[in-house]
DNA sequence: TCAAAAAGTGAAGTATGATTCATAAAAATA
DNA sequence: TATTTTTATGAATCATACTTCACTTTTTGA
């Protein structure tokens, strides 16, 4: 017998593979889905297209990889602004300028793994997504409520509007022309009326 | 010289067209874009798909006018209820309440129409679409701010936060569960929160 | 009823993009 | 270095869906 995967190939698997990961995301962030063909995907790593599929079985697999790997670093950092011990007001803020303002550097990959639909197990990868950012907010609602910062309302619906709020009113605007300002401004809009519609009562 | 297009001729193409139009409105109800597929279309009415260039030069041009038709019918609707000699409150509350039992009851419609992507062409016409429904919304907001029954705000991401308020919070529920009384349940918690956010104080 | 024109058909033509596969290059052992 | 196995290549294949076109059917007007 011969071959056995040396730790240095090993490596070198391992760095392509998390390369395809980031040269997918940036192609969606710049063009939303339709610009992340495989080729183009392959053709940004320096890689074959037929090379791909050593590494993910299939685009789909791919994509649903991305996403998570997307979500799951965008939720860790919304989780830990909405575990901090301070009024939920705050956290609420906090969290919704700290995620728009990520959004807006990327408007199109916000777009992409919130609104654009490919295929449908892609989809159903995107349903889990939208869930778990609601999750993070749905807790600084029920927490608001509880400690009679906010009034009763169905955290559910709120939290599926705040996420929608956001990723509307950011999305908006896709030409990418907006300055520093003009973001800071959109950012703090948005904060302002979720934080009102949360508490009903203007700023925090 | 013969054959001159008789009136009875001319009335079976015009309904011919507007039997189109409604098929590929129904298919994109009930599954998307995805769903209505050139020959889907032409299936649903009885065409073949040869036929369907006789009457739109091409799919884009259908789906630009399936587009067009249903939100100039959808913002007339609202237009109607912003209009009205009430409160603003009111007004912004009915007219969100509107929109949302009629996207509930075909949510792919308004997901579709507000989200989903498709050619570019498409795509320009639905940031015209968006930004009608804004016009309304902002008209509303506008109205309450001028009469001191709404806070000071951006009416321009207010609106935009609305629309994608609700558009969330519709589309979420994909799966076609929701009972009569739920639905009237999420309509009046959207509304709610829709309010709280344009005034800063709950139910109207 | 008949000839001309239009409307309708559906299979063939294209275009796009994912996936496969025969083959080549590279890497690991002996 | 020779052999074997893995990895990489990229052209060919497959799949899907829009669009066209040669041909048939229907409609019109004489």
């Amino acid at each position: 017998m011969a071959y056995q995967r040396s730790p240095l190939m090993q490596e070198r698997l391992a760095d392509n593979r998390q390369r395809i990961l980031r040269a997918a995301r940036r192609l969606v962030a710049s063009g939303g889905f339709r610009a992340a063909s495989i080729s183009a995907v392959a053709a940004e790593v320096g890689l074959s297209t037929g090379a791909m599929y050593r590494y993910f079985p299939s685009k789909k697999d791919l994509f649903v990889e991305v996403l998570d790997e997307a979500v799951t670093h965008e939720v860790a950092i919304l989780r830990e602004i909405v575990d901090r011990p301070v009024p939920a007001i705050e956290r609420l803020r906090a969290a919704v300028e700290s995620f728009a303002a990520r959004a807006l550097q990327g408007p199109y990959l916000a777009y992409a793994f919130i609104a654009e639909p490919t295929d449908p197990e892609v989809e159903a990868a995107r349903i889990v997504c939208r869930q778990r950012f609601g999750e993070v907010f749905k807790d600084v609602l029920r927490a608001g409520v509880t400690s009679g910062e906010f009034p009763e309302q169905s955290v559910e619906v709120s939290a599926a509007c705040i996420v929608g709020a956001f990723t509307e009113a950011l999305v908006r605007p896709v030409a990418p022309s907006s300055k520093a300002s003009d973001a800071h401004a959109l950012i703090d809009a948005i904060a302002d009326f979720c934080v009102r519609a949360a508490m009903g009562n203007g700023r925090a």
